[in-house]
DNA sequence: CGTTGACTATACAAGCCTGTCTAACTACTG
DNA sequence: CAGTAGTTAGACAGGCTTGTATAGTCAACG
């Protein structure tokens, strides 16, 4: 467990090996995707070993698996779910501010677009443990869009959060394509249909 | 196992060596992606030499572009605009024929997803011509959308075309992830909009 | 002190990738 | 017949990929 303060450069002096394998991976992963980032680039910038790499991870799919994880942990709950929910005045309204809290995304200047979408196209094997992960990772968040669902009154919650993560995900697409005021225009649908629906 | 390779799906034996190679890498690249297809297996799949499909194109690069024009071609214009249009009773209802078309190539047993949206996300670099040219289709297709909205009556047709392609590929997402009737759903959305906006 | 566990650095295997090159074959054309 | 353009099969270069192996360093602990 003996991390050395290295001090490299910036923050995070002490991070364990595994800590700082994980780090890194989870900003090449999110930025540049699970295909086009390699070992090699991930064990030069966390300055580790490769073989500190592989005692830590079976394979490469392992990290991509732990990092899907972490991006779950740390973008959908730490972040999407409690932004929306602080944005949001009263739970009715968490379906709205939904699309609030992506616009403050889109505008980041490193807006780096959905990893879970991004590794779903790009790994196409239907039955890649990482295809897999990927889906059901996007299967929590059609659950949390349920839930806003319910609380916004809606007559068929289930068919509202496919609604909703089809509005999510083109905004995203649309995002990256660049135009940041897609969160605006998705949120307008996102008014429409709870006015219709309740 | 029957061995009919010499089929090879759409064999027509008169096709040129380089139309051979454009047929194939259609169908692989547009199945499998980009990046994920490599020269070999066009070679082999379009049983051509791969000194010929160098002296047709000039790298890997050239012929994934000439396989993005060809796919605007045939799917934005021959199929999407054409099959919207054929279905269509009348011009003002272009955008909601849209996601009737899209209905249908979302139930087809081999659909495949968009290749303009998996190789924008594939190719991250912003100065790659690849990244561009997909970039550029998908402009085409956004002004398409934006004669419809007007032919609907809308009352700013460049902002609703913005909102229909977000629920375009928003569909088109989550058709990939397994829903097919997404198309249905975004119909909806695309009903709302129509209804508030004239 | 000596052992142990974690880490580092680096070389290397095996496989893919793009792209080049050679040598031979085929078909058309003057 | 001779020349030319297009094609074929395959070897090969050089780079990048994941993953393994080797050998040595460092710190903690009994």
């Amino acid at each position: 467990m003996a991390s050395r303060d290295v001090g490299d450069g910036v923050a995070q002096p002490q991070l364990s090996a595994q800590e700082r394998i994980l780090e890194t991976s989870y900003d090449l992963f999110s930025r540049d995707g699970v295909r086009a980032v390699g070992i090699d680039r991930i064990i030069a910038e966390a300055k580790i070993a490769k073989a500190t790499l592989y005692r830590h991870f079976a394979s490469k799919e392992d990290l991509v698996l732990a990092f899907l994880d972490l991006r779950e942990q740390r973008w959908t709950r730490e972040w999407l779910e409690a932004e929306t929910e602080r944005l949001a005045p009263t739970p009715s309204e968490h379906v709205l501010a939904l699309f609030d809290a992506l616009d403050e995304w889109f505008h980041r200047p490193d807006y780096e677009g959905c990893p879970f979408i991004k590794t779903l196209l790009e790994i196409r094997e239907p039955d890649s443990p990482i295809h897999r992960a990927a889906e059901q990772h996007l299967g929590v968040i059609r659950a949390k869009l349920e839930r806003y669902a319910e609380q916004a009154g809606a007559r068929d919650p289930e068919e509202m959060s496919y609604q909703l993560q089809i509005l999510m995900m083109g905004a995203i697409v649309s995002a990256g394509r660049g135009d940041p005021e897609a969160a605006c225009r998705a949120r307008v649908f996102a008014r429409l249909l709870i006015d219709s629906s309740s």
